[in-house]
DNA sequence: TCTGGACAGGACGGTCCCGTCCCGTTTATT
DNA sequence: AATAAACGGGACGGGACCGTCCTGTCCAGA
């Protein structure tokens, strides 16, 4: 039975195979650090979770933090193509685009999986936090400057700091449910409330930015 | 020398001297948490820092918990009598108040102490988080919101949800800021930069928010 | 004066965990 | 067929750390 995808005992893998196990390996790890936490989350966990001897992990992973590391770039990829790939269908104009972002941060936001990577990122920055924060290569935010750019030209923004704006729309919109969420919170579980909240967030953000 | 303040080698303490000395642990514990976070502080560097013995930590305190949990409640009076003292000297009409307490609020929110146990909590939120998270007693919250609804009632505020006006006042206001310094950022560091970003946010929130 | 309580310093047991190493097994590659 | 690579399982060393216990010391209160 040469072509065994399930896990067997041992024996050389095919490479689809390598690359299978390692893409299982983060998504174990993923849900593991989502659930307790960096420091909380032993290697070990990882390995008995996964069905997967130790060596099998540090021949991949170097270390623990490399692990986590690979977590979050996966994280990092898989959202930027969700965003790309929701952006990508918009139409309308600029402001319209805007609005449409600032629902997907809202939604993506309030995802459990990023929340739990942010939570890890906050806390353990002074040790973990280079994998997570300050990616000056921001797709997003490049977009939202884009789309804010292009507003003010149409009229439709007032013509104050793009940055400003994109650091406020962000704030308004989707940060205080992400901590809310953060903390426990359970007020924007529901798309009702969800929506709802938005609504009036993104009417005031926009009353206060309009031109 | 019968009244020895400073630190001797042995003996049995005065009163005072047992509550100075819980003090300087909780100051000590204090600034070594917010340093280096919970779980990467041990107890035997806060002895030593303290040069103190083991026991006298844990006579006061049973677990390594209780004392993050005691120094954090040691920060939240303190907080609040800043705040109590900050607003008991401001005058004028609800508007300005408010205006204060927001103000107010950027600037403790960038305060590296309270940084460092925001960063705390979101962090061990699902071990040690509840010391600090989700305090239904919270005066300040009560203060904005009663100083929301006399603006609204002066007609310098919508009617809108006050405490959704609360939230997003914080998340305008503080909340970026705080995240960004959270993380690594130091774009608020002097006195000018907050004073800018303040002045521009709260303009942003107002031209939202105004009746 | 006397005693008990608090203290500093330090040793200790128990636990946990990272990262390495070894072994027998299985299979892709040559 | 021979070789080498990857694997699961597990033992192991090294180290960190929590919380307890002990010892000698010294002073506040009775």
């Amino acid at each position: 039975m040469p072509t065994s995808t399930t896990t067997s005992k041992g024996g050389r893998p095919r490479k689809s195979d390598v690359e299978a196990k390692s893409l299982h390996i983060l998504e174990t790890a993923s849900r593991l650090f989502a659930q307790q936490g960096f420091a909380a989350t032993s290697v070990e966990q990882v390995v008995a979770a996964c069905g997967v001897g130790k060596d099998t992990v540090y021949r991949r992973f170097p270390s623990k933090l490399a692990l986590f590391e690979g977590v979050v770039e996966h994280a990092r990829v898989q959202t930027l193509a969700h965003f790309q790939t929701a952006m990508a269908t918009q139409t309308g104009d600029a402001l319209t685009q805007l609005r449409a972002a600032a629902r997907w941060l809202l939604a993506v936001n309030l995802d459990p999986t990023l929340i739990a990577f942010k939570r890890i990122a906050f806390s353990e920055a002074l040790v973990v936090g280079q994998a997570v924060a300050n990616r000056t290569d921001d797709p997003i935010m490049d977009r939202l400057l884009s789309l804010i750019g292009d507003a003010q030209k149409a009229g439709a923004l007032a013509r104050s700091d793009a940055r400003f704006l994109a650091a406020q729309l962000i704030n308004c919109i989707a940060v205080g449910p992400m901590l809310d969420a953060m903390l426990g919170g359970t007020t924007y579980a529901s798309s009702r409330a969800q929506n709802a909240y938005f609504d009036k967030a993104w009417t005031l953000f926009l009353d206060g930015a309009r031109a």
